[in-house]
DNA sequence: GACGTTTGACCGAGC
DNA sequence: CGCTCGGTCAAACGT
C-alpha cells in the first residue's frame, strides 16, 4: 500500500512497459541487500547482477513479468545530497502540511526541508531535475536493454542523525555496501532501490514504534547525494543502525501465524536491556518492529562501531512488497507497539474507537516492558487461536508518499489529536467498508516533516474498493492479494509498499495511457528532469497532472465527523 | 581476536 | 502432563 506506481502498461509481458513508481514500503533491492538475515538472497541477488537485466526480470518473476525484486540494486549515494527537494516542488496551493497531513492523502516532499539535524534530503523529493541526465541515460539504457523500465523514486527517512551519511547507505553491510558503490557507477540501467527502516529514537518523535521507509533512487539520482556533506562518512558508519543504536542479532524465529520470520535483537550497550524484534516479510521488507526496553545509554557516538544489525535487519531486499497481512487479509487484530525511550502507541481496537478520551489510551508513558508485554496479550486478540504478535505497523513514510495514504482503501477521519511526543497532530482514520475494523492514523514525524508516520491498525477484510473519480487510477487490489503467491501478472512494477496488510499499487492499463504519479511528480512535472522521457513522458505527467487534482479532492470528499471527534479528542 | 550472524536447542508460559 | 509457541541461549561460523 505504500507506494504509488506510475506506470505506462502495456499488456502482455513481452510488450514493452514503462513502470514510474514510487515506494515506500516496498522492499527494495537494496533492502534485500541490507537484510541481515537475507544475507543468502542478497548473495543471489548479487550474483544476478551479472544477468541482463530481462534475465533476471525473467528469473525473478518467472514470467517475465517486471517486479520491483528484478531490478538491480542501487546505487549508493554516499555522495552530495541532492537539493532539497523542496526546491523543486511546491505545495499545491491552498494546502499546507497541516492541511495535507489532514488527510489521507499526503504531502508532496516539496514541503518538507532538509532536516537540520542530518542535513540528509529525502531521496523522494530528490532532484529528479539534476538528476535527469543520469536518469535520462538509465532509462535510455533501459529501454534499450529490456523495453521495461521502472522507476521507483523514494524517499527516505533522516531519522537518524548519527547514521549518516546516508539512509540510503546505511542499510547496507559493509560488503553490500560498496557493491552498491561499485554497482553505482556501473548501473544506469536499473533503478536504485533504497530502504531505511529507522527505528525509533527517542531524540525524535517518541511514538515511533516502527520507522520504515523506503527509499528508491533510479541510479540517476544518485548523483545528487554526491553533494551531500554526508559522504565524509564512513559506510561502516553508514550502516550503523538508523536508530543510532547498535544491535546484536540473537534469534530468529518463525513465528506461528506469520510467514514472516522474526529477528530478535539485544542493544550491544553493556547493560541495556532494550531489545527489539523484527519482523519481515518474505520478501525480506520488515513489516513490524517492536521494541522493549528503554536504552539505559545515549546514543552512541556515530564513531562507534556499527552493529549494522538494526539497519540491516530492516533492510528489506526486494522491491516487490507484500506484507504479510497481504496474504491473508484477515480480519483485523488488535496491535499494540512498543517503542524505545517509553514511547510507544498501544492501541487496541477499543482504543481508537472511542474517541473519548483522546490519546490517554494511547499509554505512551507506559514502561517498555509492560507494553512489550502487553502486546502479547494482544496477541490473543487478535489472532485467535495464535499468539503471533500482530502490533500495528507504523510506517514512517516521507510526505511523498501520498499513495501510502491513499491506499486505495476508503477512509474516514473519526479523530485527531496532538500525541506527547510528537507536536504534529496524529489524525485518525477508519476504513470505510462496512464491517471492516482497520484503523489508522497518520502523523508527521516530530523532527522531520518529511516522514509521515502512518500507523495501519488491522487488516482490511475487504477488498481494495474501486478508484473513486477516474477509472484509470486504479488500485491494483491483485498486488495486494497476490504478493505472497507471487502470481501477480500485473505488467506494473510493484512498487507497493505495505503496512500492515496494505499493499498499494496504482497501475493504469496502457491502453489507457496513464500511470500513477506520486504526488510531487503530479505537482512538478517539469521539475523532475524527465525530458529525458521525451515529451511523451511529460505529456505523460502533465496528464497526471490533472489527475491529481482528482486525488486531492478525493481526501476531502472523506467524510469527515473530525469536528466531534477532535472536540473530543483535543 | 573482536564482534556479529546463524541456527538448532532449550526454556518457560499458556492452553 | 503434554503440546504449542515465543523468546532466548550458545556453539559454530562469518567478517
Amino acid at each position: 500500500m505504500a507506494s504509488s506506481t506510475g506506470s505506462l502498461e502495456t499488456s502482455g509481458n513481452s510488450q514493452p512497459a514503462f513502470s514510474f513508481s514510487t515506494q515506500f514500503m516496498a522492499p527494495s533491492f537494496f533492502d534485500l541487500l541490507s537484510a541481515d538475515d537475507d544475507s543468502v538472497t542478497q548473495k543471489r541477488e548479487r550474483i544476478n547482477m551479472n544477468q541482463s537485466f530481462s534475465d533476471r526480470i525473467a528469473e525473478r518473476t518467472g514470467a517475465g513479468v517486471p517486479k520491483f525484486k528484478s531490478f538491480p540494486p542501487p546505487s549508493l549515494p554516499l555522495s552530495p545530497s541532492p537539493p532539497s527537494p523542496s526546491s523543486y516542488f511546491a505545495i499545491p496551493p491552498g494546502l499546507s502540511p497541516t492541511e495535507l497531513l489532514d488527510s489521507p492523502v499526503l504531502l508532496s516532499s516539496s514541503t518538507i526541508l532538509p532536516s537540520p539535524t542530518t542535513g540528509t534530503l529525502p531521496t523522494q523529493g530528490f532532484n529528479w531535475k539534476n538528476s535527469s541526465g543520469s536518469f535520462q541515460q538509465g532509462v535510455k539504457q533501459e529501454e534499450r536493454n529490456n523495453s521495461n523500465f521502472s522507476f521507483h523514486p523514494q524517499t527516505r527517512s533522516i531519522f537518524q542523525t548519527s547514521a549518516t551519511a546516508s539512509s540510503t547507505v546505511e542499510p547496507l553491510k559493509g560488503q553490500e555496501a560498496a557493491w552498491n558503490l561499485q554497482e553505482a557507477n556501473k548501473q544506469t540501467d536499473s533503478n536504485a532501490i533504497v530502504k531505511s527502516e529507522l527505528a525509533p529514537n527517542p531524540c525524535f518523535s517518541p511514538e515511533i514504534a516502527t520507522i520504515q521507509t523506503n527509499t528508491q533512487v533510479s541510479n540517476g539520482f544518485q548523483s545528487d547525494y554526491s553533494q551531500y556533506p554526508q559522504n565524509t562518512l564512513s559506510i561502516r558508519e553508514q550502516r550503523r543502525s538508523e536508530d543510532g543504536y547498535n544491535w546484536r542479532k540473537y534469534g530468529q524465529k518463525q513465528v506461528k501465524g506469520s510467514e514472516n520470520p522474526r529477528s530478535y535483537y539485544k542493544c550491544t550497550h553493556p547493560n541495556c536491556p532494550t531489545k527489539k524484534k523484527v519482523e519481515r516479510s518474505m520478501d525480506g521488507q520488515i513489516t513490524e518492529i517492536v521494541y522493549k526496553g528503554s536504552h539505559s545509554h545515549p546514543k552512541p557516538l556515530s564513531t562507534r562501531r556499527n552493529s549494522g544489525s538494526s539497519v540491516q535487519a530492516s533492510a528489506p531486499p526486494t522491491s516487490e512488497i507484500h506484507d504479510q497481512s497481504v496474504s491473508t487479509h484477515s480480519a483485523a487484530h488488535a496491535d499494540s507497539i512498543v517503542t524505545p525511550e517509553n514511547s510507544s502507541i498501544s492501541m487496541g481496537d477499543e482504543d481508537l474507537d472511542h474517541t473519548k478520551s483522546g490519546g490517554d489510551e494511547f499509554d505512551e508513558d507506559e514502561p517498555e516492558a509492560k507494553r512489550w508485554k502487553k502486546d502479547d496479550e494482544l496477541e490473543g486478540i487478535s489472532a485467535p487461536g495464535s499468539r503471533t504478535v500482530r502490533e500495528p505497523r507504523v510506517v514512517v513514510q516521507t510526505t511523498s508518499d501520498i499513495d501510502i495514504l491513499d491506499d486505495g482503501y476508503r477512509w474516514r477521519k473519526y479523530g485527531q489529536k496532538v500525541v506527547k511526543g510528537n507536536p504534529n497532530p496524529r489524525s485518525y482514520y477508519k476504513c470505510t467498508h462496512v464491517g471492516c475494523p482497520v484503523r489508522k492514523h497518520v502523523e508527521r514525524a516530530s523532527h522531520d516533516l518529511r516522514a509521515v508516520i502512518t500507523t495501519y491498525e488491522g487488516k482490511h477484510n475487504h477488498d481494495v474498493p474501486a478508484a473513486r473519480g477516474s477509472s484509470s487510477h486504479s488500485v491494483n487490489k491483485s498486488d495486494n492479494n497476490n504478493n505472497n503467491n507471487n502470481n501477480n501478472t500485473a505488467m506494473a512494477i510493484k512498487p507497493l509498499a505495505t503496512s500492515n496488510g496494505f499493499s498499494h499499487n496504482l497501475k493504469v492499463p496502457a491502453s489507457e495511457g496513464q500511470s500513477p504519479f506520486t504526488l510531487e511528480m503530479l505537482q512538478s512535472p517539469g521539475s523532475f528532469g524527465f525530458s529525458g522521457f521525451g515529451n511523451s513522458m511529460i505529456s505523460y505527467m502533465n496528464q497526471q497532472q490533472q489527475q491529481t487534482q482528482s486525488v486531492f479532492p478525493r481526501t476531502k470528499e472523506e467524510p469527515r465527523d473530525d469536528i466531534f471527534i477532535d472536540s473530543l479528542l483535543c
